[in-house]
DNA sequence: CCGTATCCTGTAAGATACTG
DNA sequence: CAGTATCTTACAGGATACGG
């Protein structure tokens, strides 16, 4: 492998991330950086969920969207749907334990967010970039 | 706000994460989540870099797509560059401080990553869904 | 209420070739 | 060496309407 030399740096850290490039870190921000799945997985953190309340909770998805990441969430085994077979219908969408386990990433994400992107805001107004403003 | 209520569980987490909602959370994920930034992120942890050797050791990119990640992780404040007028011409990519504390939330995944990204894959085996399957 | 079905769009990314 | 210039593709997501 010739992708990263540890010794060109003295510090420790690059060390320690030599390895990620071999993990599977990239599929696992894919998982959380789809544009949606933050903001579901957040509200169902906080308790189980109807679609519908999903819907509200989560303002401007389409049902459509709503659908497609819950199914993807739930082929992952982070969410579990548990469908009551009433009239009328009833759907009730709740955090699996390993949905839970994610908070913990979020966690580290959201600090760093709190503490940083005011900078990057502020770098940005007044620059233009090709890459996607993110918001 | 009615998006989420806390007191629907009893867990200290959702309490937590309740207030994540009105924070940048998902700009910063997009931001760690594009497809390469990542993976270029992590090669200049390892050291300060030339086009070319970035161009090498994150396989697979193209020179426009490296370009533009670079020109938006610069624009950020997460990555300087530094041109040298030689012949022939000479540029170095680094970490700026502000790219270096993003190692912090980058660890958190990561160790979601190894963790828990096995038992997902198994489940992915066998079934299909609309959702990207993300590798 | 809980979704599906179509059709459409925006944009990151890929392929390929070329320049200071 | 360090990019830029086009063209094309893939796909998550948006709008809207309908079905069980």
């Amino acid at each position: 492998m010739d992708t990263i030399d540890p010794d060109q740096r003295g510090s420790g850290t690059a060390v320690l991330l030599a390895d990620t490039l071999d993990c599977p870190s990239r599929p696992v921000l894919d998982l959380l950086g789809s544009k949606w799945s933050v903001l579901i997985i957040l509200n169902l953190a906080a308790g189980t969920c109807r679609f519908t309340e999903l819907r509200k909770a989560v303002t401007g998805i389409t049902p459509k969207v709503l659908t497609a990441n819950l199914r993807g969430l739930e082929r992952d085994g982070l969410v579990s749907r548990e469908i009551f077979a009433e009239v009328p219908p009833r759907t009730e969408y709740s955090l699996t334990p390993l949905g839970e386990s994610l908070l913990v990433p979020y966690k580290a994400v959201q600090d760093w967010a709190w503490e940083h992107w005011g900078t990057i805001l502020e770098r940005r107004e007044g620059q233009s970039a090709t890459r996607p403003a993110a918001g």
